[in-house]
DNA sequence: CGAATTTGACCTGCGC
DNA sequence: GCGCAGGTCAAATTCG
């Protein structure tokens, strides 16, 4: 039973200094909607050589098309409107409120992954604000949601400890960036050519640094992944579901 | 003092 | 229709 190839799963795995990204059928129409260029297939790239982005070409087989526009709901002032817009009668702000309930319900493309570190917020070159926490149900760790720091930039970000290894952050990435990172994240060459990676597979998103303190590695080659999305009672994977590895460097 | 974070309240979507 | 859970807002608080 070879359920990683079988799967609705996007697994990408990372091994010493060598990776590659595998997206199944079922999650092309993901990253197809993430990364229309990319669709499925194998991409392999060489952490240790900037030059070494490597894509196989994926097959053009069947596409599945992107999904449907999401029809921009009715002005619903009346369904939209916070309390405290209500309470000051309808002015212009309201209507911002109804425009940024218009783009929350917009589907924006959705980027996850998982790391092994004791650091909830990974370095990834941008600067994020945290606009909210919320415990989610069956995990004993809150959900943290951070925005991007630019005024433009509508990127967001989520946060979460898994329920089964405290150990794991999933971290998950909503929307585009607008705008160029202000620093590459520590990391060196490893994160600089994983951001580089992250370019060609989805413009303004960046991968994060790799986790490089992760002092507590995963099983080397071992590849740790959520097969259905029932398995992940958070549900936040629902869109995308990306299982990231680091192997053991050396020893 | 300004910026960032915390936290409770509110709104929305979805399942029953 | 109701209740639950997730997501967002904004005032209060903390920090640099």
């Amino acid at each position: 039973m070879e359920e990683q190839s079988r799967d609705p799963v996007a697994t990408w795995t990372f091994s010493g200094d060598r990776g590659f990204i595998y997206c199944t059928e079922r999650d092309d129409s993901i990253l197809g909607d993430v990364a229309p260029e990319v669709g499925s297939g194998f991409l392999t790239f060489d952490l240790g050589d900037a030059s070494g982005l490597d894509m196989v070409a994926p097959p053009p087989e069947k596409r599945s098309p992107p999904p449907p526009p999401v029809p921009p709901p009715k002005s619903g002032a009346g369904s939209g409107g916070t309390a405290l817009s209500s309470s000051t009668g309808d002015p212009p702000e309201t209507t911002n409120k109804v425009i940024r309930k218009r783009q929350k319900r917009a589907h924006q493309p959705r980027f996850a992954f998982m790391t092994k570190s004791e650091i909830d917020l990974l370095e990834d070159g941008y600067q994020w604000r945290k606009y909210g926490q919320k415990a989610v149900k069956n995990s004993p760790f809150p959900r943290s949601y951070y925005r991007c720091t630019n005024s433009k930039c509508t990127v967001k970000k989520l946060i979460q400890r898994s329920s089964e290894d405290p150990t794991v952050v999933i971290t998950t990435y909503e929307g585009q960036h607008c705008h160029h990172s202000v620093a590459f994240p520590r990391g060196g060459m490893r994160a600089r050519h994983a951001a580089a990676l992250m370019d060609q597979l989805v413009p303004s998103l960046r991968f994060p640094a790799m986790p490089l303190h992760g002092n507590q590695p995963m099983v080397p080659g071992q590849l740790v992944q959520f097969p259905h999305k029932e398995h992940y009672n958070e549900g936040l994977l629902d869109d995308i579901m990306l299982s990231t590895v680091r192997k053991t460097q050396g020893e």
